[in-house]
DNA sequence: TTGTAGGCGTTATCAA
DNA sequence: TTGATAACGCCTACAA
């Protein structure tokens, strides 16, 4: 357009030098008065709020005051571009209402940056678009369940924004908030196991939206954490089936193909609550009871309201936790501190979606 | 680990000043290089690329390019403070991504922002603790439905904040996306009037969070056409539980209590989904058939991925659109039109949640 | 207690 | 095609 004149027709908004101008001091004791954050005469500073008030100064403006200052309160999530999907997640709910929490609480806000969608070549170096880097943030949190990450935090990190992973991922020079996904993947499986199961059906988290195989995040981890501990058993066979997000529909999809198999696997090992509800749902439509003639068994512990009282068997994890951990790590690292990774504790539930193997 | 300090380290990160100086040109040329936005002879580019590349220049400050620009290329979502609650709406999740689509098509994103806990005066100058308004952003978008807004509006707008309301406040000087609430909630009651209902219990959304009663937002629009219509019923009588937040939890909790009142109304009509998926509970938990023993109606027409084909009867608003619109508001806004409200569709489905009223 | 000076990093304007 | 200049609005040493 080229017209230098970004603001509005009406005149421009008044600025702190028209405050001090009215008031007949200079912008730097305006500037103390408006903040509270030096010494001015009582007489001084009553004249300023007053011009202050017939103006119509609204206070400082945000983005100038983040250029000085070198912060702009904002910290950015960066989740899957299956936003719609996301948000459904439960276990997303609580991590981001821990995160808005704990950031809140200094007075920052999260901005939500959905990775691009579509990105062809994960690696490429905008794989974010360049859109990341072009929006202001102090930090970002990479919730790395459902990220293609691909050269995003190396280019973050060169920028000195500070960089926090939840679940992952590892080895990138970030700390992470994670938990022990393959011991609770073992868990289950060794429940499963005790009550007789062999074969089972996986469905898993979209691996394609993992990290790279070399380092594999949520989705691979309990890929290769499942396919083990079932291949140890004796007789153990899993066949697995791999969503392309996570939703309901999805573990509905896939749990359906597991069930129409033949045989059908005895248990399904959902790799989240959501993917599990579409199990539930799954076998439901087929008339198949739970766990009657199907167990089944999810990763979370995220209330899904089920009705009439059944309880998925799951992993608790502490989502919310996660989420406020995760902003203590930003906060701590904006602080000028090098905080460690840390791993949360996670606890078998079980509930009445698992039972004995059918003979 | 290890030596990742790309910030201070080596001192302040390059600008592009800096990639000019060492171009041996003037930092206006470095500019139309770097952006593409002007005219620039091959062999000064590459040197400025060059330059760029060797400094690790990773492209303008967002921040320093907002203030001469005057945007930042952020647009903040007002909502509940009860983050966790908020985001397991699924009529939520809908329409922030349709908002997220539309706003990331011209490269901005959402900046979340939840009203302030437990803010006594709603109308206090500072209801939002300051905090919106040192937010950098170019335009809020205010989700009406569970918010107090205060005295929020008028201050954006005198910042020169591009506001857009979704399903409300009327009357505050904003276009609003929104939907027919009294016409939904005349139509669900017609449907069960039509099936013999007179006494009906409403499990209405927080009210508390409501804006002032003298501009009804979503919950009182709700419960006052609620109880009009169904005091309009010969013999109707109504009976109104009030919720502290929209949740699952809550709708259980109020269901239960209307539910355990003698006489026992023969339906139940709640304002959201959510609310009636409570609902459902808590008369599955009291061996309440439904419909046979009571009829459940909710509002949202959103996928609660119920078991075993039961279908809730809702009034199905396009959520999605409703974000995409509100979306398109904002940039059109923000491209300095003046646009209109708009009112959105909806549609009564019946599902398998309502029947004839028990005798 | 107040004012002066300088700059945060970028980009629009205009002249060369 | 390029460069000099001037903001954008604010804040903080430092000086008075």
């Amino acid at each position: 357009m080229g017209t230098d004149r970004p603001r509005r027709a009406t005149g421009r908004r008044a600025t702190l030098a028209d405050v001090a101008r009215a008031a007949g001091v200079s912008a730097s004791t305006a500037s103390l008065a408006v903040n509270g954050s030096g010494p001015v005469s009582a007489g001084t500073r009553e004249r300023i709020q007053a011009a202050a008030r017939t103006l119509g100064y609204l206070g400082p403006d945000p983005v100038a005051r983040s250029l000085r200052r070198g912060r702009c309160g904002v910290v950015a999530v960066v989740v899957s571009d299956r936003l719609g999907y996301a948000f459904r997640d439960p276990m997303m709910a609580a991590l981001l209402d821990g995160l808005a929490e704990e950031v809140g609480a200094v007075g920052s806000s999260l901005l939500l940056v959905p990775t691009q969608r579509s990105a062809e070549d994960p690696d490429a170096g905008d794989a974010d678009g360049g859109r990341l880097t072009s929006l202001p943030m102090d930090a970002a949190v990479i919730v790395d369940c459902g990220i293609r990450s691909g050269a995003l935090i190396p280019r973050l990190l060169a920028r000195g924004t500070v960089v926090v992973g939840v679940d992952g991922p590892q080895d990138a020079g970030v700390p992470v908030v994670g938990i022990d996904d393959e011991g609770g993947v073992q868990e289950l499986v060794a429940h499963l196991a005790g009550l007789g199961h062999r074969d089972i059906g996986v469905v898993a988290l979209p691996l394609a939206l993992d990290t790279a195989p070399d380092a594999p995040g949520v989705p691979r981890r309990r890929v290769a954490a499942a396919s083990a501990a079932i291949g140890a058993l004796p007789g153990g066979r899993s066949r697995l089936a791999v969503s392309e997000w996570n939703a309901v529909e999805e573990g509905e999809r896939l749990a359906g193909d597991l069930l129409d198999a033949t045989p059908r696997p005895t248990a399904l090992l959902a790799h989240s609550d959501v993917l599990a509800l579409g199990c539930l749902r799954a076998a439901a439509a087929r008339g198949l009871s739970v766990p009657g003639d199907v167990s089944v068994t999810g990763f979370d512990g995220v209330d899904l309201h089920l009705l009439q009282g059944t309880a998925l068997t799951t992993i608790e994890q502490p989502s919310g936790l996660k989420g406020r951990t995760a902003a203590r790590l930003v906060l701590s690292a904006l602080d000028g501190a090098e905080p460690d990774s840390v791993l949360l504790p996670t606890a078998l539930r079980i509930g009445t979606t698992t039972g004995p193997a059918p003979a």
